[in-house]
DNA sequence: AGATTATCAGTAATAATTACTATTATTAAA
DNA sequence: TTTAATAATAGTAATTATTACTGATAATCT
């Protein structure tokens, strides 16, 4: 496997970028910085990266097209409904899940992919000083 | 909303599948019982369907397509990464989850989107055997 | 430097989903 | 029950997301 600026860009971009973007919004970004490249180099890096585990793709319930995430160690999503923001949550605050799953289901986990909807802190905030007013 | 023969048989396909199938699965499944139906039908009842809640979308990182579930109750799905079966876990065995998200993180979880893989009961049992054969 | 080959840009092809339109079928009212 | 109103359909076209292909470019090895 060889070096290439265009795999290094792609991979930096999406450490920066504030939400976990599609292929198509980073290749967006991309094109400020390096304006030739190209849709498919973009998608191919991605599924390369994918494949070494260096970055992973999202669950995303139907939404039709697939979102990208810098960190490779294993996380779950939080996804505000009020303000849309995706933030990330460690698996440690879920460790007792693999072994009830274990224990109760027979099912021995291996991978996770939990993605909750709720409101954030911030949203909530907000909520509560509009109805305390 | 006027009943129709089509819709009918689109949902109840979709409680008799034994696996969470993607619309074109269901259209193909669905054109033996009715040969006229249009894949267009079938997108537009889904997506009507999962509107009133009637059915949802499970999650699914990577795979391009949506899958459907007729199951409308909140639960988490089991992919076993060996025989590629799905299975439906009910989400009270994680009732300790949402607790621990709200006061550990301060987000109040709405909605679960659960996939966890790993190895099925079944295909353990087969490893166990065959490893101390 | 020269040979080898992974990677690229650009474009074409495929797959998944949605939109459009004339026709059909359901419902409610005469 | 006919009739009018309109939701839903079949069939097709269009759109969107992703992958495949090809000749040119650039990284690496000798």
């Amino acid at each position: 496997m060889k070096y290439s600026r265009q795999r290094e860009m792609i991979l930096q971009t999406l450490k920066d970028f504030p939400v976990h973007p599609t292929a198509e919004e980073l290749y967006q970004e991309l094109r400020k910085k390096l304006p030739r490249i190209s849709l498919g180099t973009v998608y191919r890096n991605l599924n390369l990266l994918t494949e070494l585990k260096v970055i992973s793709q999202l669950e995303t319930s139907g939404s039709t097209s697939i979102r990208y995430d810098a960190r490779n160690d294993e996380h779950c999503h939080l996804i505000c409904s009020t303000c849309g923001k995706v933030m990330d949550a460690s698996l440690d605050h879920f460790a007792s899940l693999d072994t009830i799953v274990l224990e109760q289901l027979g099912f021995a986990v291996l991978e996770h992919g939990i993605v909750l909807k709720g409101t954030c802190q911030t949203c909530l905030r907000q909520n509560e000083t509009h109805t305390t007013q």
